[in-house]
DNA sequence: CGTGGGCTTGATCTCCCTCAACTAACGTGG
DNA sequence: CCACGTTAGTTGAGGGAGATCAAGCCCACG
């Protein structure tokens, strides 16, 4: 019935996006789709959570942006290796990678219930002007995400790279208007591994170091951030 | 004066790109940019070894498409650490991931004698009809080449990482029409490392342990892959 | 009420990092 | 052309962060 919020909304930014009058999220590429998709016949759908919105190996119909909730992108190998390569949220695209494809490459879950809107770029291209252009942009932004996340696994330790993580997924909340302090992590603890390059026990060991530290506090699922700053220091520090 | 062919060019291949008739490179999204940018205006730069291509920081002048040569691309993070991220060749973008910004966030640098084409989406997207929808492609296939990178480095060990590096390096040299087992390794064990997110001491050790077990043989910068079948399975080999 | 998936904790081990010293090649200027 | 400084590559020894293995816990679920 749509009504579990797993994040911890602000008041004041809560019922925004109902109103569909939130700010552009995302500087840059990623703002103004709504704007832009404005009179476009749309097909949304809504998903719940646990359920998947793509299927590696699945014939390409799409990309898909997301509305609300946040997913789960994975990565799997022939020989059965899988890899989390993000946690899309609002405002950021579903099925990017395989624009040029046949078929997707990637698993997508939803980790939550949500709202994705399908996009089809054979259909938008032609009745929207700088749609293609727009998505190219979002896709640059996408290589330089995954670049980024590659310099910090390679130099960053555990401690590092998990604070970067729970910084990172607190700030893009921020940005659409939840809670920078107080989230839900809808992911698990396996899939923060599999993101961060790390086994589990270390990702649980990890947390828990933060949460001695007085850093971070946590419950199950539910997390807050005690001491911003300090968190912030701590990602940046070289070892 | 251009004649230091650094790669082991294959006598049949090798007069192919002179001519200009050399087939499609990196099978879709890569392909055909020269019948594409026929007739077009195209600026054309020549560069030496070691000379920057595009600075980090500078502001976006456009896009370069790699006519040969090899690359290296480095992102760069405030508190100076350092990652390539790519190592581009013939047929592949330099300047990507700054197609939405204002200026460069990566270092591109010649590892060779080369030369790339100016390609400025302004300009181009006006007189080439499916400019923009090809770009979209090739960045999509960027995105999934990380991702598959990041899939490797999170879940392989150090031989299976230099393995795959060089099995990658290979497979790409020969289908620019190079040798598949005879090549120069252009970048240095550092940038090796970097991007594999290794330390050089390693990089040395386990290329060693390769020509121990009589995989490839290594002489300062120029290698030959022996027994490309075993690393084939060396990559592979879940631990 | 039991079952299982997700999570937690402890003990041990190992792969790779780190530091240090050295050699080999390069290129630059005398 | 050689001398020298500089950069790239190599090798060894040792330690530590995180992987691995094993066991138990907790909560949500049927």
């Amino acid at each position: 019935m749509w009504d579990t919020a797993s994040h911890v909304m602000l008041d004041t930014a809560g019922v925004a996006p109902v109103l569909g009058v939130q700010r552009d999220v995302v500087g840059g590429s990623g703002g103004s789709w709504e704007r832009l998709l404005q009179g476009t016949p749309l097909v949304k759908r809504r998903v719940r959570r646990k359920q998947h919105v793509i299927r590696a190996g699945q014939p390409f119909r799409g990309l898909f942006l997301v509305q609300s909730g946040v997913f789960k992108s994975a990565l799997i190998s022939e020989d059965g290796r899988e890899r989390v390569t993000a946690f899309p949220m609002r405002g950021e695209l579903l099925g990017q990678e395989a624009l040029d494809l046949a078929v997707y490459p990637c698993h997508v879950t939803a980790l939550d219930d949500g709202e994705v809107w399908e996009l089809q770029p054979f259909l938008l291209r032609q009745c929207i002007p700088g749609f293609q252009e727009r998505l190219s942009g979002m896709l640059a932004s996408e290589i330089r995400r995954d670049w980024q996340w590659m310099l910090a696994l390679g130099s960053l330790n555990a401690e590092q790279r998990v604070t970067s993580f729970l910084l990172d997924y607190s700030t893009r909340l921020a940005e659409r208007g939840f809670s920078a302090t107080q989230m839900l992590l809808c992911m698990t603890r396996a899939d923060i591994g599999s993101f961060l390059a790390m086994q589990i026990e270390t990702v649980v060991r990890t947390l828990h170091r933060l949460q001695d530290q007085g850093l971070i506090e946590i419950s199950r699922s539910h997390i807050r951030i005690v001491d911003l700053p300090s968190l912030r220091a701590q990602s940046k520090t070289l070892n």
